[in-house]
DNA sequence: TGTACATCAGTGAACGCGCGTTCACTGATGTAC
DNA sequence: TGTACATCAGTGAACGCGCGTTCACTGATGTAC
C-alpha cells in the first residue's frame, strides 16, 4: 500500500500535494520575513501562523515542532548563500575574469548576500541558538559558498598561476617557515576529503582567509565597524584582495 | 539635603551601602552563571531571583530592568576581555618579547578569554540580542582589547621596526597599489582620535586584522571548524601569527 | 545616649502576555472497487 | 460513473509554562536632634 501511494506520488503530484507544496513553501516564507524582522531568538510558530491566517495548531501538519523549521530556515539560508556565491563564480567565469578578480567576486557576492539579508545571516554565522542543534543535514548547505572560494584557487592551482607563500609569517625567522606538522595532515585530509589538488600550505590559509573573510563580514554587520570604519565597500574590497594574495593568487 | 547624603556617602561607605554593593555582586555574577549556561536570549531575572533566594521584584531595587543588568553583563564582559588582552600585553613586555611575540601573546590571550567564556564572547561578538541596543557606556570597555593589539604596532613602529604593506594585494597590479582615498581618510582619522602616530596603510591593515582575528575566533567557537580544523591551537598561532606578518610587524 | 522620623531592601500578590504542543473533532479531498 | 471508505488539512479549546514589570506593604537600618 506505502508503495502504491508512493508510486503515485512521484508519477503526479495531485492537488493535495501540490496544496501541500505551497503551502510549506507560505510557511517558511513568512517565518523567513519574520526572521528578518525580529530575529531567530524571536521566531514563533503561533506569530507565523497567524500572519498566515491559520490556527497555530495546523502548522504541525508541515513543521513537526519548532525546531524543524528553525531548520529549514538554517538550509534555505545556507543554500541562498551558496546560490550567490555559485552564481557570482560562475559569472566570473564567463566574464574569464582573473583569479584575483574571481576571488574578489565571490567575496563580494556573500558580503551582498549578508548585507541584504542581515538576520538570516546571524542565524547561520552569529552566535548559536540556544538550545537548537543544528542536523547532520545543515552540512552541505552550509559548504556551499565555502566552495566556491574553494574553486577559485584550485583553479588557479591548475593553471599554475598560484603563488605559494606570499609574505607569509615568519619573514624574520625564516627558519621556522614550514607548515607545522599538524596543521600539513588536517589540510591534506581536507584536501583529500574535497578531492583537491592543492599543497597543504595553500589548503590551510585559505580556511584562514574562509574565517578572516566572515570576520570582516560580522564585524560590519554586528556594528563593530561604528565609528572606526565608514568606507566600508572600498575596506572591504580591499581587505579581500588582501586575502586573496594571502592564500597565494 | 540631597548634597549632605551623598557627601556622607562619598566619605565612607555605610553598612547599608555594603550591602548593596555585595548584592549586585551576587546578581550579577549569578546572571553571568546562567549566561555561561543558557546564553544571552535564555537570561531571565525571575531565574536569576530564584537561584539567589530572592523573590523577582527585588531584583528592581539594583537593575530598573533587564535590558540594565544585560548592559552590565556586556561591560563586565568586555572589561574581562580587555583585561586579559592588557595583561598578555604587559607581560610580554616584561619579557621584553619582540613585537611578533607580542602580538601572539595577545591573540592568544583574547582567543583564551574567548574559549573559557564561550556564552559571554558570544554576547558581545556574537549576533545581537534582538531588541536590544548596547549604550554609548559600552563602547569604552569594547576597545580595551583592540587597544591592546593597536598598542603592539605602534610600539613596533615607534621603535622602527614596522615593515610597511608586507606582500600585500595587488601584487600583479602594482599600479593601484596605493591605498585608497578614501580609506587613507578613515584610518588618518581613527589615528588621531586614538592619538596614534601609524602611517594609514598600517592602521587600515590593523583594524583589518582586528575583524579577521575575531573571524577566527568565531568560527573555533560557534562551530564552522568541526571537521575542517582538528589542531584549534596550532591553527590559531600559525594563522595569528600571519596576521601579525600582514600589518607589517 | 535616646527618641522621632526618613530611607530603603525585600515581600507577595497580581496583571497581562505569549509561547510550544496535544488532542478530539469536522469536513473536504482523494482512492478502490 | 457511482458509491463506500481512507486520508489528511485545518479547527478550537485546553494544558502548563515562564516571563517582565507594578504596586502597596512591612520591617529593618540609618539619620537628625
Amino acid at each position: 500500500m506505502a508503495s502504491m501511494t508512493e508510486t503515485r506520488r512521484n508519477r503526479s503530484l495531485g492537488a493535495r500535494e501540490r496544496a501541500r507544496a505551497e503551502i510549506t513553501a507560505a510557511i517558511k516564507e513568512e517565518a523567513s520575513r519574520q526572521l528578518a524582522e525580529r530575529g531567530a531568538a524571536q521566531l514563533s510558530l503561533r506569530a507565523v501562523a497567524r500572519e498566515l491566517g491559520m490556527v497555530s495548531s495546523a502548522l504541525y501538519r508541515y513543521f513537526p515542532s519548532r525546531d524543524d523549521l528553525l531548520t529549514a530556515l538554517i538550509t534555505d539560508a545556507y543554500d541562498a548563500l551558496g546560490a550567490a556565491a555559485e552564481d557570482a563564480l560562475a559569472d566570473s567565469r564567463r566574464r574569464t575574469a582573473s583569479p584575483p578578480a574571481r576571488w574578489l567576486a565571490v567575496c563580494r557576492a556573500v558580503r551582498g548576500w549578508a548585507l541584504a539579508h542581515p538576520h538570516a545571516y546571524a542565524l547561520v554565522y552569529g552566535s548559536p541558538v540556544p538550545g537548537y542543534e543544528a542536523p547532520q543535514s545543515t552540512t552541505g548547505p552550509a559548504s556551499r559558498a565555502a566552495l566556491a572560494l574553494v574553486a577559485v584557487v584550485a583553479e588557479a592551482h591548475a593553471t599554475g598561476t598560484l603563488q605559494p607563500d606570499p609574505g607569509g609569517p615568519h619573514r624574520e625567522t625564516g627558519a621556522e617557515s614550514a607548515l607545522p606538522a599538524e596543521l600539513e595532515r588536517d589540510a591534506a585530509a581536507l584536501a583529500a576529503r574535497l578531492g583537491l589538488d592543492l599543497p597543504p600550505a595553500a589548503t590551510n590559509a585559505l580556511v584562514a582567509a574562509w574565517a578572516q573573510l566572515f570576520g570582516l563580514i560580522s564585524f560590519e554587520l554586528f556594528g563593530q565597524f561604528t565609528r572606526v570604519v565608514e568606507a566600508r565597500d572600498d575596506f572591504f574590497d580591499h581587505s579581500a584582495r588582501a586575502l586573496g594574495a594571502a592564500v597565494g593568487l
